[in-house]
DNA sequence: CTCCGATGTAAGAGGGCTATCACTTGCTAA
DNA sequence: TTAGCAAGTGATAGCCCTCTTACATCGGAG
């Protein structure tokens, strides 16, 4: 059967996930090891390879699952932001910034250098999906082509991650802005993107 | 007298800033390392200590560097780009992407955590100009007060940022984007956050 | 010319990480 | 009931890192 079964711990496959998730929310990519995981959920250094044959393998499904949540997080903003096209494209830099906030999987996780080789339960699939959900929106707004659609999808992933990359590096600690102040002015700037 | 004199093997002080910046514009902040810096210079891996007591020291001297060359090239950008106000400002976001290809050395290197609390060589004064600098550029667009001047030049930074950080985290490589490629983007899109 | 202090080196302590290996535990199927 | 396999453990090799310590070297001041 799959690995998502109880045993010895629990499904240990998907808490690694879990915990990698906790990890990237609270120290950022940099810091993430499979050590790390391991200690928060007390099993030994070992334990994790018996369900990723190494690291790049277990960032590979965190990636995978960011991947599927983030278009899902992007689609629901959008949904929820009206008829107006500028400001769905808008909604999904907003969705973007609130998503890394909480997961700490952003595009560098979902994009990880030396990810691409690996295959990991439909990851690539789930990427692509969400890069055909933004074209969408972007199409939308009536761009004339796709190179211009995709230029306005880069700038607008350009606009939210500069704006949560600054926030988790603490350029903005000193006005005690919170995640949705971020995603605010997120959205306000992108929605001037297309006007 | 200074540490600027040759002595064993030259100025070994300034070579370990130089050198910093090679490697953050090669292989990032992730990979940087004391030993590294040394490897490269092809000197012990205990001369940095005599230089600079610990890692974020040196890290500090960078910082303050980086400011200031950031501000300079900032400033520089603006005036050769004419009269109009956004457009100035929208050269600075240009100057930022450039720089920070050459350099490595963007706000995440500037800001980066745990440098706060160390002054090295003037370090704060110049992180001080160069948001002045752009306070100024933003402040000429015709802001209404201080706040909306500062959240138009959060928003410029973080677009330059998010189109840098993008770049080198490999998003953009399929296209062959070249670093004027993405700094002409992020000029495009800073100008219309004042349109 | 000699001595001293600034600069550099070799060696290593101490720590974290990746990954492997032999071994153990306990669920499940026959 | 028990054999077999999936899953977990402890120990460890090997690597890189930060930073310290004792010693070596060189240039300039007296």
């Amino acid at each position: 059967m799959s690995a998502n079964r109880a045993y010895h711990h629990g499904d240990l496959r998907a808490a690694l996930i879990t915990a990698t998730f906790e990890l990237l929310a609270e120290q950022g990519l940099q810091k993430f090891s499979v050590a790390a995981v391991a200690r928060r959920l007390q099993v030994s250094s070992a334990a994790p390879y018996r369900h990723f044959p190494d690291r790049d393998h277990l960032l590979a499904a965190v990636s995978g699952v960011a991947a599927r949540e983030l278009n899902s997080a992007v689609a629901e903003a959008a949904g929820a932001a009206g008829p107006d096209p500028g400001d769905r494209l808008a909604a999904a830099a907003g969705a973007y910034v609130r998503h890394v906030y909480r997961t700490g999987a952003g595009l560098p996780v979902i994009y990880a250098a030396g990810l691409s080789r690996i295959e990991d339960d439909g990851r690539q699939q789930h990427t692509r999906a969400l890069m055909a959900t933004l074209m969408d929106l972007a199409a939308a707004t009536g761009t004339p082509d796709q190179r211009e659609t995709l230029l306005l999808v880069e700038a607008t992933i350009a606009v939210a991650h500069g704006y949560i990359a600054l926030f988790a590096d603490g350029f903005f600690t000193r006005g005690h802005h919170s995640a949705d102040d971020i995603a605010a002015r997120a959205i306000e700037a992108a929605r001037t993107l297309t006007k």
